[in-house]
DNA sequence: CTGAAAGCGCTTACAG
DNA sequence: CTGAAAGCGCTTACAG
């Protein structure tokens, strides 16, 4: 509020017509005559009259705001999330209120009430993982896996792990490390599942969990790759782009060259993944369509949504959906060294195939 | 709304008072006597009582929304900044409504005033640089660099800059190359302004403008840092942990081992900078407590102003203030190589001095 | 096709 | 210390 435009009510007098009229003419409800609407819609214009939402909020109940709750604001994917949301909020004529729910389980509750308590009509939650969200009593559309169960939108991240390991596969890659921080993890499961995939007979496939983000820095924390290079690996497939950053740093502070004696691939796309050295290949998400079907499963959902009726028990609402992802093809990943060293292990030439296929 | 919380009223009626004196109790303006008070308060946390903000918006002109307008979302550094808002603004019973003026400077006009139409009581504006601000009727704070005419809070750019330049200069670093993106930039030009001012007789540093991330990206486009280290630049000083990710990864691509043969420094102190390896030396802003400024000015401008004034005209407000940056030592940055090359250029040994002292 | 009336949930003078 | 009344700006039945 504490704005300066006109009122309803001004343009009503200006023209010598009634409140209800401008109302109608404005929203468009067709119970007003065209020259009619015409004369409104020009002198609302002239006046620069733009509604109150809280005028309107309160007499609707509806107050044109989606809630945007994310696990942890600091996360490097949240800017291409974000951004999306709110292009697609605002294109429908929403505002987008934030919320973090960095911590645990019951900050992201609280931030949802937070939100709950403002009214907003809708949320799109990217949950904390392995939060089941409750009934919150407005549509929620949530942003995660499709594996997880319930209503989601999501990436295919399994088709962006297979076509991460197909590119591997055919440069000629049998001995891939996959590389994830976080084995509970839904979306990291299916990336790592769809790699592994593609790698059958004569081939083999490990997983190595590397500590989070949080406990690493400041430790230095070695991944230990340069070993693995010794054993035979000749790709890295990270999760995540910012895991690939530090395979990739971490081999070419080894010496070890990317991609001429190890390649590298990440996830997400990155801002930093086309301009280091060598760019990095990686698959990312289409997070501009994402956004697109969580907001207007969000507004449907809203608009048949019966304002007089008790709220409670709202049904949990989304489209469930999944995404393509993109193979980003760069540097990083090329074929591996003309002679690979023999392998000696047992687990040598092992196919991992669990999980059979994609969810 | 279309929330199924209790209204005001059924307060009243459930204890058999007035809906003015549960008003009047909540909000502890004190004119309800204290057992009253305790009564109404307990009645409204049995009930789950949450006041409607649209109810309360339409009758006091004040939406509790702060408007958060940056300039690019997709910018790596958003995520701080939208957390530490997000955590200043709802600490102090704010929400944060967000708006991305990505594109160029109308872009940015727009997202102002879809913030602005959506009644927001103030605004915290990360501005496009070379965007002045105009009158937008609500309070603005605005987060920039102390260089920029007008109420800002802000980092300590010259002051990061100067503790680089000193960390560098400790270990023993005579050459250094500072690297920027955008001599247009204040906050930029602060930060290499105060690694400069501390090299003196005997020393030199110089200037390398690469080109924006949009640009780079795909193209490769390579740095020229090894041409750089062989004319006897021992440290490259980056105006961004962004730029000195490419840097650093550009050296270890052309085997020049960092911190042996180069040192890397960078700021911002983004998510991957600890993690990378070797870790980035780099200066961070205390994000949080330029937040907590911003909001707390934000929130003082909002209760001074006389919610019944015609608001257009309503000063730009903020605290004009700069916050002190800290130093991040980690492993990219070392003594340089004990032979250094011979410098031959004619501009070796200049002592870059512009800008005199800190604005 | 247009208008008068009621009311969304709250807070703020103003009386008592 | 407490209450009755008015009104913030809008939209929605309902009459005409």
């Amino acid at each position: 509020m504490a704005r300066s435009g006109p009122k309803l009510t001004r343009i009503a007098r200006t023209l010598g017509v009634s409140a209800a009229t401008v109302s109608n003419a404005l929203s468009g409800k067709g119970r007003v005559s065209a020259e009619m609407v015409e004369k409104i819609r020009a002198t609302a214009a002239e006046l620069g009259y733009v509604p109150s939402q809280a005028g309107r909020a309160l007499r609707t109940g509806r107050t044109g705001v989606l809630g945007l709750v994310l696990p942890d604001i600091a996360n490097p994917l949240f800017p291409q999330i974000a951004q999306a949301i709110e292009l697609a909020a605002s294109s429908s004529g929403y505002g987008v209120l934030i919320a973090d729910s960095r911590g645990d389980v019951s900050t992201q509750t609280k931030a949802i009430e937070r939100l709950i308590d403002r009214d907003v009509d809708g949320l799109v939650i990217v949950p904390r993982r392995g939060t089941r969200i409750a009934d919150v009593g407005c549509p929620v559309a949530v942003i995660d896996t499709p594996s997880t169960p319930g209503n989601t939108v999501a990436a295919d991240h399994w088709g962006g792990g297979r076509q991460i390991g197909e590119h591997l596969k055919a440069l000629g890659h049998r001995r891939v490390m996959i590389i994830g921080n976080n084995p509970a993890s839904n979306v990291q499961n299916d990336r790592a599942g769809g790699i592994r995939s593609v790698f059958g007979e004569g081939t083999h496939t490990d997983t190595l969990w590397i500590e989070p983000l949080e406990k690493a820095a400041g430790k230095g924390c070695p991944l230990g790759l340069a070993d693995k290079v010794a054993e035979g690996y000749t790709a890295f497939a990270c999760i995540s782009d910012l895991h690939a950053l530090r395979a990739l740093t971490e081999l070419q502070r080894a010496g070890i060259n990317v991609p001429e004696k190890a390649s590298v691939t990440g996830f997400d796309d990155l801002i930093w993944s086309p301009v280091i050295t060598p760019a990095l290949t990686t698959a990312r998400m289409d997070m501009t369509k994402i956004a697109a079907i969580a907001v207007a499963a969000l507004v449907k959902a809203i608009s048949e949504r019966d304002p007089s009726d008790p709220a409670i028990g709202a049904p949990v609402t989304a489209a469930t959906c999944k995404v393509p992802m993109h193979l980003v093809v760069r540097q990083s990943a090329a074929a591996p060294p003309a002679s690979q060293p023999i392998l000696t292990t047992a687990t040598a030439a092992t196919s991992v195939t669990e999980g059979g296929h994609q969810p």
